[in-house]
DNA sequence: CCGTTATAGTTTCACCTGTAACCATTTGCA
DNA sequence: TGCAAATGGTTACAGGTGAAACTATAACGG
């Protein structure tokens, strides 16, 4: 028997392990979104994740956002509460389950949309022109099969 | 002129913006992760990173882990003095510079370092067994083009 | 040399976050 | 019916986080 050199210890290499990989990507990209209209706008990412809900699905109760977006119920219903006071969207309560909001983005709340989605989307056609066609195809199929 | 209708807005579709879901698998995939290690060594999710640094670099300053972990330079700063406070890490002055720290895993880390390493990995293997080998190539390639 | 500027790291502050406990309402079933 | 369990949502608490200000040391330029 040889004896062996130290053990080595085998540390990950960050480089090239997948959830620090991703995890770098996705701040910088989020971040250099949320850049563009949290000073501008007075807007949190979490408020601005809530308002893209509110703008695709009208009339949603606060835990169906919940649903939609894997946020934090908490997170959830405070963004609601800012967005509320800010004027920007609007809450009622449901007929017959007084339990349930039922939230909608306000005029203003549209405004703001409006004015934030396309900023989003131009973030995003950046990202994407890093990659050919085939590429994008590509991460999308693998994103599916990542999230399913 | 036919009048228009309702113009439209635009709402993003969450469901297929990449950022929006980068986030969601980044999140979930870290989260599965640090699950194992949080409770079971009172370990945080930066802590964990700052550990595995210094696994791969040893006799690191506090400002190379920032660099190369896209940190905060707060968090890490915070991270270390817990580390060090838990015995996991030695801190000493660099010679020559007595600003800069000198860093590296106690034997107390390097034990904790050697538990959870596996772990991380086993959670990426079991992430990629989603893909076939085609897509783990074609992923590797386009992770590298975005993040470059 | 000596004063200005830059750098490593920490502290402070104001805010965001998740967990758990909580309140109000509704549902389910005995 | 009527009461326990479930559900929608908020509040309280105990951290975690980044920006900005601060301390100590080092580098630079005249």
């Amino acid at each position: 028997m040889i004896p062996e050199a130290v053990p080595a210890h085998a540390p990950l290499e960050l480089e090239h392990f997948l959830p620090y990989r991703l995890s770098i990507l996705s701040n910088t990209v989020s971040q250099g979104i949320a850049a563009e209209y949290v000073e501008r706008f007075q807007l949190s990412m979490t408020e601005w994740r809530v308002m893209t809900i509110l703008a695709r699905f009208p009339e949603v109760s606060a835990r169906e956002v919940v649903e939609r977006t894997a946020m934090d119920k908490v997170a959830v219903s405070r963004a609601v509460a800012r967005l509320v006071e800010a004027g920007r969207v609007d809450r009622g309560t449901h007929d017959g389950d007084k339990r349930r909001s039922v939230l909608k983005l306000s005029d203003a709340g549209w405004a703001i949309h409006d004015e934030v989605a396309p900023l989003a989307r131009a973030h995003e056609r950046e990202l994407l022109a890093k990659l050919d066609e085939a590429e994008r195809v590509q991460l999308d199929r693998i994103l599916d099969k990542l999230l399913a």
